[in-house]
RNA sequence: GACUUGGUAGCUCAGCUGGAUAGAGCAUCAGCCUUCUAAGCUGAGGGUCAUUGGUUCGAAUCCAAUCCAGGUCACCA
């Protein structure tokens, strides 16, 4: 149990043996004492005092008296500053928490408790390559997961590929009009990004047409459309002519918007994107092989960048198998009176009584949308590895999509669906604005990546501390510090929250980074090369210095952090504890030396703070993905 | 319009289950390498915690309203 845990308790058991009144550990507040004022923990009573109509300093008096009386052990010495009873813990509680955990290299870890949670993320579109917003997912996905396994769960890594549907089709009809059979071999392109690039050219294509049409409207040539088009089109301008008069400019343009929308709809290339579609659907052997054949050049690309950031994969799902999954569901739902049909056969579930709208699940030519195969795959997912709980990183603009599958997987009765939950992640935005695949304004996740590692060896090579290194020993060097300081750059802020990223400034390798403590890692671990811990003897109690405490108080408090992290699904946390851990030991470091310590048991104390620092560091680190070097 | 998330230093972010003088990093400025790796350390300047009102011993934190920004509200995925 952790010191702040085993204070609470003491505390309560103390208030219940002086004042015989029921507290709990909600009844007072518990923080760190800060710097200025004597002690380690500060219990807050002001709450205390309102309830028991007594002054805080015979509050204060009485049950730090109390503590230090019956537990001799942990409380040392208590005072009283206004409502503020701060509680001293003596040297020896820390120097035998050190002496006992510091080449545990489990420290931090839980016990199996049994639970199996599946982790789903990453979830690529086979048409285009990563960006820095894949990425920002993977690095969750996969720290969270290593989080749940410190924890103490079984974890099952999951990822649901993308690979079907009309984007793909746009990919193929241009790479069939444009590219004369090139091949990733051919031309040298990596396969994602050869994809991709075709991607880029329906969709210029898609735009100029659209333009065209959308000229002739605004000459009022309506020629292009038809049928149920040509009303809704007819409306549209309608209406427009009406917001004219009242110059409502936000309505004006979300009515451009739509008109533009419909013209995108009622160009040739779409229509034959949604022809190929139907071809796919029927399995026409050209389009089948044309699909194969490019999806295998996306996934060798893939293949490549998950390898480089290490991203791994218990279970991948791919959507051409899982997207006709939900159907039988359907039916069952329609049997629990869950779903309703309407007059034209499609089926709806009813939200509105939690506050939500009315949401198909199936069309009413009965094939079925995103939110069935969804059903579909949760419900699979349960049955083949009857997981306790299932998490999805997906980005928080699907928060609605989201919530409705978890209502629905609620209503329709399944196992754990309590236990469907959405980690929802901010998008990363540039400095400049919003990243678009359609628009080119996006920063590719190879393009980073290989920025990262040539800005590494860069300030290696000026550095020059490691120039005995053979050549793969430098290769793999540069690629943990230049992948350490992305990881940790983008695993730093709140999950939940947008972040923003400026691609004009490289990514950092100074201060709150992840090369900082890195290179605080191989430090230790330069000293350590050249003081082994010969001494297995209890060292004596002795007085702690103010550095030397500082850095084993945090140490105390690696398994919170590990728990915090856990239960708020939020990496950042370990991200900013192993910074101050870093940060606080490198003060220590500088004031006070090891090898040359004022005695032989001060040394042998900071040579176990520093074992654990390291082993610490380490395993932060690790929960995040980052590598740390033994020398840098 | 409805729902939802956010607004803290020049920039990027912590702090938000109410507690002592609001913190980091970057950037700026001033120092520290004959002693364990200077990707480091020490210090300085920099704040109307969006605004207004409320709750109370105490509010960046809770409540309400307003302003600003993002997201969602498809028989797309």
């Amino acid at each position: 149990m952790s010191i702040v845990n085993t204070i609470k308790s003491h505390v309560t058991a103390a208030l219940s043996a002086l004042y015989n009144h029921p507290y709990t550990e909600k009844d007072f507040q518990i923080n760190q004492t800060k710097p200025e004022f004597e002690g380690d923990y500060t219990i807050v009573m002001f709450s205390l005092v309102k309830s028991l109509k007594t002054s805080p300093e015979v509050i204060g008096d009485a049950l730090g008296g109390y503590l230090v009386q019956h537990h001799p052990d942990l409380f040392s010495d208590f005072n009283i500053i206004k409502g503020f009873l701060n509680l001293s813990i003596p040297d020896t509680f820390w120097s035998n928490l050190l002496q006992e955990n510091y080449s545990n290299a489990a420290y931090g870890h839980k016990e199996k408790n049994g639970k199996k949670v599946m982790v789903e993320y990453s979830s690529p579109n086979t048409n285009k390559p990563l960006h820095l917003g894949h990425l920002r997912n993977n690095f969750l996905g996969w720290s969270v997961a290593e989080i749940y396994k410190a924890s103490g769960y079984d974890v099952i890594k999951s990822c649901i590929v993308n690979d079907r549907g009309i984007h793909i089709c746009k990919s193929m009809i241009a790479w069939q009009k444009y590219a004369n059979g090139a091949t990733p071999q051919s031309t040298g392109i990596k396969g994602d990004h050869l994809v991709g690039d075709y991607y880029v050219r329906f969709e210029n294509d898609l735009k100029a047409e659209s333009q065209i049409l959308i000229n002739k409207i605004n000459l009022a040539d309506l020629t292009d459309f038809s049928g149920p088009a040509l009303e809704k089109l007819d409306k549209l301008l309608i209406a427009l002519t009406k917001l004219d008069e009242i110059k409502d400019e936000e309505k004006i343009a979300k009515l451009h918007d739509e008109i533009k929308e419909l013209a995108r709809n009622n160009t040739k290339v779409i229509a034959e994107a949604k022809q190929m579609l139907l071809d796919w659907e029927e399995g026409k052997p050209e389009v089948i092989d044309l699909w194969k054949k490019m999806n295998g050049w996306v996934y060798e690309g893939f293949d490549i960048t998950y390898k480089r950031i290490g991203s791994d994969f218990d279970k991948i799902y791919y959507e051409s198998n899982t997207y006709l999954l939900g159907k039988s569901i359907v039916q069952q739902g329609l049997d629990k009176n869950v779903f309703f049909k309407k007059e034209d056969g499609s089926i709806w579930i009813d939200l509105t009584a939690d506050g939500l709208d009315e949401k198909l699940v199936q069309r009413k030519d009965g094939t079925s949308v995103y939110i069935t195969q969804d059903i579909g795959l949760a419900l699979q997912k349960y049955e083949e590895f009857k997981i306790d709980s299932s998490i999805y990183v997906i980005g928080n603009e699907q928060n609605y999509h989201m919530k409705v599958l978890q209502l629905i997987c609620k209503k329709l009765g399944m196992p754990n669906a309590d236990n469907i939950l959405h980690l929802s992640y901010g998008m990363v935005e540039l400095t400049t604005g919003k990243m678009k695949s359609r628009e080119g304004t996006v920063v590719d996740a190879d393009d980073l990546v290989d920025e990262m590692i040539a800005t590494s060896q860069r300030l290696t090579e000026e550095l020059g501390k490691v120039k005995d290194f053979t050549e793969a020993e430098l290769r793999d060097l540069y690629e943990t510090i230049g992948l350490g300081a992305m990881k940790f750059y983008l695993l730093r802020v709140d999950p939940k929250k947008t972040m923003v990223f400026n691609p004009e400034e490289s990514i950092d390798f100074h201060g709150f980074t992840g090369p900082f403590v890195q290179y605080t890692h191989a430090r230790i671990k330069s000293i350590l090369r050249k003081e082994p811990i010969i001494s297995q003897n209890p060292i004596d109690a002795t007085d702690l210095l103010k550095l030397e405490k500082d850095v084993v108080v945090l140490l105390e408090q690696y398994p919170d952090a590990i728990e915090q992290a856990c239960s708020e699904h939020n990496p950042s946390v370990i991200a900013m504890y192993v910074f101050n851990l870093a940060k606080t030991f490198n003060s220590f470091y500088v004031e006070h030396s090891i090898a040359n310590a004022e005695s032989d048991e001060k040394k042998q104390l900071r040579l176990q703070l520093a074992v654990m620092t390291a082993n610490v560091l380490k395993s932060g680190m690790e929960l995040m993905g980052i590598k740390v070097p033994e020398r840098m």
